[in-house]
RNA sequence: GGCGCGUUCGUCUAGCGGCCUAGGACGCUGCCCUCUCAAGGCAGAGAUCACGGGUUCAAAUCCCGUACGCGCCA
């Protein structure tokens, strides 16, 4: 065994990277780091109507954005490097004419004369007799003659591949074990379309044997196919690839992730705030495990104990709440600087940036464990940069008896204090609760609340310190001026 | 319709003939910690292993059917 291990994926860039497209880049990466392999992307866009531009930005900015490399393949969404450009199948069709044409020279494909119409009456005939609809190789035996009469009619015409009539074909699955499919079952598939283009089960075999591609790793909806490219394999003298064929992602409701259960494009994660690292690790988790039921893993973990054997053959669903739970996992263990560093988009956006006020590192530090989600963190510290503003709950904390008295004293109290620190100020106001005669909770939540405008929040003292006494006074005193 | 794939706690999964009175993780419930919310610690509920037949001394595990779901042919 001396082939190189060779990994692919290759989007058809019609819209934005999904989930699923996610989780089948990054099997396909990991496999090839396991294996100090190479991972290679391809662009499959020959589908010219639907391809944009703006897709492949997308795709590449998604897989940048997971942390995840390649080696060879595209740099935008013109350009491209590596040994086997182009790696747009656009820019590949010659490549794809010139195998074309040899296997029409050796018999192994067929020019097929059939119109949209008459096959689609094939297929109501069929259907109406009850036998599976497909393509019924009238034009496979055409001789000469027929062909340059049909034309001379002006006839157009798609080229079919000759599948065997007998035998089976057995498709080498790392997952699922050897599939056998009937021969006889399968029809001759249209390599090359009418409109003068090749299609996507040709482009397919000839990239991945000429990108020397070793392992296939792709989602279930091919496997169906999968035995007429490894007919087409053996009919231009080539040895298929391993192949792999990954379950499907479900939504919560058990039918395929889409739309309709939120977010779905790898871009709308991050912008939600999950961490590259989450998505990795939940994505690594779903539909793949190792016997010791490890969840966290680092990426050189995941590198190293990642294999095909661990992918499950029946679909997992979607599910949010681990993501979440996990992303809080990896915040926790992010340093603060990183952190605030990987939270500037969102306190951009919630105008928390340059603001008077402390140190954001101690405000999102004295949070820390608490936030779920990136997109948390400026909600969760903005009371130490913005006015306060009361929710409900806190307007009712405030307003209880005798807590407008509570404030005044405790802002008397505490502007003459110093210093204004964590501990000295718990010795302080439990001190002032004493001579108050109240109990410690008639004392912590009215400050809670005048303070933050919340009645949830980090640890009392150390908030207060940090907030610093003129901020804490002036806020005390602001809101038991608007009790009344 | 044909062919293919799948089916273990709500979810992700361990399990590859006896260690399973089916283990772990998320979530859930309760308790502890406590100035609130979290985090953390502890405890608990939760799966007749889709169903029905076999094979075997022994099956979640092997075989055959059935049902349901999904995919491809479109």
């Amino acid at each position: 065994m001396t082939t190189k291990i060779r990994t692919r994926f290759a989007p058809s860039p019609t819209g934005f990277l999904h989930i699923g497209g996610a989780r089948t880049t990054l099997y396909n990466w990991l496999f090839a780091r396991r294996h100090k392999g190479d991972f290679v992307l391809r662009i499959e866009d020959t589908d010219e109507v639907r391809s944009t531009g703006d897709s492949v930005t997308a795709i590449l900015d998604s897989i940048k954005w997971l942390g995840l490399n390649w080696d060879e393949g595209p740099i935008d969404e013109k350009t491209d490097r590596g040994p086997h450009s182009p790696y747009y199948q656009m820019q590949r069709v010659p490549i794809y004419r010139k195998y074309l044409d040899q296997l029409v020279r050796e018999g192994k494909a067929y020019r097929c004369y059939c119109t949209k119409e008459e096959l689609d009456e094939m297929r109501r005939l069929a259907q109406l007799e009850k036998r599976p609809p497909r393509y019924d190789g009238r034009c496979r035996a055409l001789s000469d003659s027929q062909r340059s009469a049909l034309e001379g009619q002006g006839k157009t015409f798609s080229i079919r591949f000759k599948m065997p009539a007998d035998g089976a074909t057995i498709v080498e699955d790392a997952i699922r074990g050897n599939v056998s499919f009937e021969n006889k079952l399968q029809q001759d598939l249209v390599i090359w379309k009418t409109t003068d283009g090749p299609t996507y089960n040709f482009c397919c075999v000839i990239d991945d044997h000429l990108m020397e591609i070793s392992h296939v790793t792709r989602g279930d909806e091919h496997l169906s196919n999968t035995p007429s490219q490894v007919q087409i394999y053996y009919a231009l003298g080539w040895k298929p690839p391993i192949f792999a064929h990954l379950s499907m992602i479900l939504g919560p409701d058990g039918s395929k992730l889409s739309k309709r259960h939120g977010a779905t494009s790898v871009l709308e994660y991050r912008d939600q705030g999950y961490l590259p690292h989450t998505m990795r690790n939940y994505l690594a988790l779903l539909g793949w495990s190792n016997t010791e039921s490890q969840q966290l893993f680092t990426d050189e973990d995941l590198i190293a104990k990642f294999n095909l054997e661990g992918c499950q053959k029946s679909p997992a669903t979607f599910d949010t709440v681990k993501l979440q739970w996990m992303n809080g996992e990896y915040i926790r263990h992010t340093p603060i600087d990183e952190l605030i560093e990987l939270a500037k988009p969102f306190l951009q956006k919630a105008g928390l940036l340059g603001l008077p006020g402390p140190d954001l590192k101690r405000t999102v530090a004295l949070e820390h464990e608490k936030f779920k989600l990136l997109s948390e963190i400026p909600t969760l510290v903005e009371f130490f940069y913005k006015p306060v503003v009361l929710t409900p709950k806190a307007e009712k904390v405030l307003g209880g008896p005798g807590v407008k008295q509570v404030l005044l004293e405790l802002a008397e109290a505490l502007s003459a204090f110093a210093p204004f620190e964590d501990k000295a100020l718990e010795v302080r106001i439990r001190k002032f609760c004493e001579e108050k005669g109240l109990k410690a909770g008639q004392v912590f939540h009215p400050l809670r609340a005048a303070t933050t405008g919340r009645t949830e929040g980090p640890t009392l003292f150390l908030m207060l310190e940090i907030m610093g006494k003129e901020t804490v006074v002036s806020r005390l005193k602001e809101a038991a001026a608007k009790l009344d």
